[in-house]
DNA sequence: TAAAAATACTCCATAGGTATTTTAT
DNA sequence: ATAAAATACCTATGGAGTATTTTTA
């Protein structure tokens, strides 16, 4: 009897034209995926695949069966976007992924808030950087993701959340502790340290500071905003720390937080959600808790 | 993760509107069926089905899902069609469904020649009377049957294969050895032996003697043709013998078949299948087997 | 209360994983 | 020789069966 999954991974092969990265793409080994499309193959009484060196090809008979299979795929999508669309919002699972700059000091807070008003909520999480995230969003292994903003992929839609005030942190010693407020020209005679390539935290930063990376008098780059503050509280020079993280991460005595003049710059925090996926009413309730605890720090 | 399997026990509650009838329609048992069905609504987090007292109820999504199911059900289905009429005749899985007076005189030289042309068929056969083969057909669970026609169903599709004559068995006595060939009238005077209620073949006799049920003398039905023949073989009355079993049941010497006066009676054996069922290429093949066969006793 | 669906359990088929072999260039 | 698919074998998940309980008109 034929199966959803055996046309799941023929549309694979389809798109691969290899069945290791099929088999990759479908999350199983290539066996499994060899048997599944011999078991189709049986099934139909047709070859579908031609087997060669490198590289494989789809017969014509093939190419019909994807054309069908992709039909059918479509269809058992949208059945699955009707029920998502009328079933409340944040009930069931849902994959989501958040950004390490995000995700150790939101999610304390938000875990308890979704489990409050959403019980029927199965959330499985996910903490990458944020290229990993928007792959795997539109590959379809995750539904939505927390980032910070913009992204800008034709097949996303994005939900602005709030505004993420940056702060100076710098050691507390005298000589700064006078300033109230800072403005972009006091940082530049200072040693900037950063998160290590890839945190889209360090390019905001970066771009705050408008510095390039080339003109850095450092390359440290730390894998953690954690580890930044260690060495800013040990005064090996200043970093800009997102308001969300000051609470968890300037608890230090040694920690002096300043604002910015104004306008502050702050980066945008925000959701990003396939448009095809129905999940628009999951994000703005996602929102909406989120904003809630921005609001009641 | 939603299959097909799902869709179509939902179709079949949607059908029956009760699960333990929608269970029997899917050759499972009530419990199976419910755990698919609860499995169902909760994959797609929609309650489906309500279920009440005697008989349940579709929800309204329940009703939309069953249409969306409905339309991938018939995609795949349309699948299926197109690889069967893509692949060889008589290749694969085929159900085949016999009539008790055609199975035991054709199938043993049927079978034999199948294999030798068609290696690649994959025989499951059902041998049981019309009624039965044509609800099973219609009902999907077989794809083909060997019956004597006609059958009228508005969704079959027929072949005619050969005419099957009849020929007169009664007891090898003197007294009617004379004829060389008889009539209808010739048979008014003798006990008429058939076979039970249900099997064709018995209203076929009744039909050639243009006798109807109430005017026989006896209301004994046989289950089989060779205990007929064998009451025959002792002198408790005269049969109608097709042409195809005489070879296997009247090799007793008190056994003597008379052939009719032309236009001798046949009855016309021939093949049935769904219309929708991309079938006739099969029935074809089979035909030609079967006729041939015939052509060489 | 009785009919029907849900639950409990057990078993087995099958999907998937790891390790290995075969195949084709 | 090597990349890639097929095969062998084992494990574990889950679908189905039987027996039973729960539910609701």
């Amino acid at each position: 009897m034929i199966t959803l999954r055996q046309l799941r991974y023929l549309a694979a092969v389809s798109e691969t034209r290899h069945f290791g990265q099929a088999a990759t793409l479908c999350h199983v080994t290539q066996p499994a995926l060899s048997m599944q499309i011999q078991e189709l193959e049986q099934d139909l009484g047709l070859q579908l695949v031609e087997r060669r060196r490198n590289s494989i090809a789809l017969t014509a008979d093939g190419e019909e069966v994807v054309r069908r299979a992709s039909s059918i795929l479509a269809s058992v999508s949208d059945l699955q976007d009707y029920a998502r669309r009328k079933r409340p919002a944040l009930t069931g699972l849902l994959r989501l992924g958040i950004i390490p700059s995000i995700a150790p000091y939101l999610l304390p807070k938000a875990l308890p808030e979704l489990h409050k008003h959403f019980p029927e909520l199965e959330l499985r999480l996910r903490e990458t950087q944020t290229k990993s995230l928007v792959d795997e969003l539109v590959r379809g292994d995750l539904d939505l993701i927390v980032i910070a903003l913009p992204v800008d992929h034709p097949e996303l839609e994005t939900l602005r959340v709030f505004e993420d005030r940056f702060f100076v942190a710098q050691q507390a010693c005298s000589a700064t502790r006078a300033k109230k407020r800072m403005s972009v020209a006091d940082l530049s005679s200072q040693r900037l340290l950063l998160l290590e390539e890839g945190h889209c935290l360090r390019d905001q930063v970066l771009s705050v500071c408008a510095r390039s990376a080339s003109t850095l008098d450092t390359t440290f780059g730390a894998s953690s905003l954690s580890t930044v503050m260690h060495l800013v509280a040990n005064g090996y020079g200043i970093t800009l720390l997102p308001e969300m993280a000051a609470e968890t991460e300037a608890n230090d005595a040694r920690i002096h937080l300043v604002p910015f003049c104004d306008p502050e710059p702050t980066r945008t925090i925000g959701l990003a959600w396939r448009k095809s996926s129905a999940r628009r009413a999951d994000a703005e309730a996602l929102s909406q808790i989120l904003s809630g605890i921005r609001a009641t720090p």
